[in-house]
DNA sequence: TGTACATCAGTGAACGCGCGTTCACTGATGTAC
DNA sequence: TGTACATCAGTGAACGCGCGTTCACTGATGTAC
């Protein structure tokens, strides 16, 4: 062979990463394939020689996207977060709302998604079956399933909604939001309330 | 004049009734000024007859959007609702997220229009900030102000995200996730935790 | 060790298309007489 | 009441542009001898 052994796969995750980030910055219908092999250190003819379309490309690229946030927000001071109210705590911070291409693609392109080809579509539910699975985890085993549930399913609606209502506002008002998303998921969280 | 004294008025307002259900559908990019023209029944050239450019319509419609939405989803059974978790329990229903042309905007157009113009930024943190105030009028008056701001921002973070959540998972798995969290919303605004 | 070669990752010109926007015009209308 | 007219809401051809995608090619690479 020609070229070294992974060039061509180091390539396209380059590719994957370059998207992936540009992708949850300015949206996807906003970004070019030229624009993002130009992310990518290349020229936009290359594009079609890893992927047969921009959507193969979204389509790979969402659960990436996903990882790398969650690798980031789940993690809190260097040690994964073994808590709902930590991960929901990092998750509504004002670095997430001023990074959104560092953070959760679901808060980022959530509704573009929806609106996309039915692999991405697919892609999607896939990952926020994902996620929802990921908090149910972290819930105390003593509450009852129905209940756990409903602790994940709020929470994620919460923090996805923060994040997409934190970044529509002025700016001067972000912080308090978030700190009352926050607060409001601390007691709504709470495990005295658990056993009301 | 040779055209009755409001003509050019409903013509506008038919055009910004078509541009409000035509983005939420399919989102303000994949909308053209020829669609949406069409859409009102008339040819693409007449549009800027009634706006300088296509922003100049978006910061028209988001505020139509936004009443359109409220006026459907804060009446339950043809009255007003009085209460947050009322409007929260119509809101987090299938029908809201089956009809995103009828819904609310942000939860359809969050993030395109975070992303748009300074002049449709403005106009969406304006469009947020009352409905967030709507919401917080809906709160009993004993409870403490930073009380009533938490559990108003919560709720309206959980709604959003409700909506944006439902709409990417699989058909099957929407209604059991909106009813978790209308369940867990109807936890953490029970009064009962007020005292807590 | 040096050289000719086959491979194939990446290049860049070109394609058809639909976008937002402009503008010369058309023709339905209310008014004047 | 009937007709000529000025108005201006709406029409549709045309603009430059950037999109997603295709394809003939280039040139850096590892291999064979």
């Amino acid at each position: 062979m020609p070229w070294p052994e992974h060039h061509k796969a180091q390539t396209r995750e380059r590719i994957v990463e370059a998207a992936s980030a540009a992708f949850r910055e300015a949206g996807i219908s906003k970004v070019s394939v030229p624009d993002l092999m130009r992310r990518a250190g290349l020229t936009h003819g290359g594009f079609y020689a890893h992927f047969n379309s921009k959507d193969e490309l979204l389509v790979e690229a969402l659960p990436h996207a996903m990882s790398d946030s969650t690798a980031n927000l789940d993690r809190v001071e260097s040690a994964p977060a073994r808590d709902l109210l930590a991960v929901a705590n990092a998750y509504l911070s004002p670095q997430h709302v001023s990074h959104p291409e560092m953070g959760c693609p679901i808060a980022a392109l959530g509704p573009e998604l929806t609106r996309s080809a039915p692999t991405v579509r697919q892609s999607l539910a896939r990952e926020i079956r994902k996620r929802l699975d990921q908090l149910l985890a972290l819930i105390p085993r003593r509450m009852t399933a129905e209940r756990k549930r409903q602790q994940a399913a709020g929470a994620l609606a919460c923090m996805v909604g923060g994040i997409v209502l934190a970044r529509g506002m002025k700016q001067s008002e972000k912080p308090a939001f978030l700190a009352d998303c926050r607060a409001f998921l601390a007691e709504a969280l709470n495990e005295t309330n658990a056993h009301t």
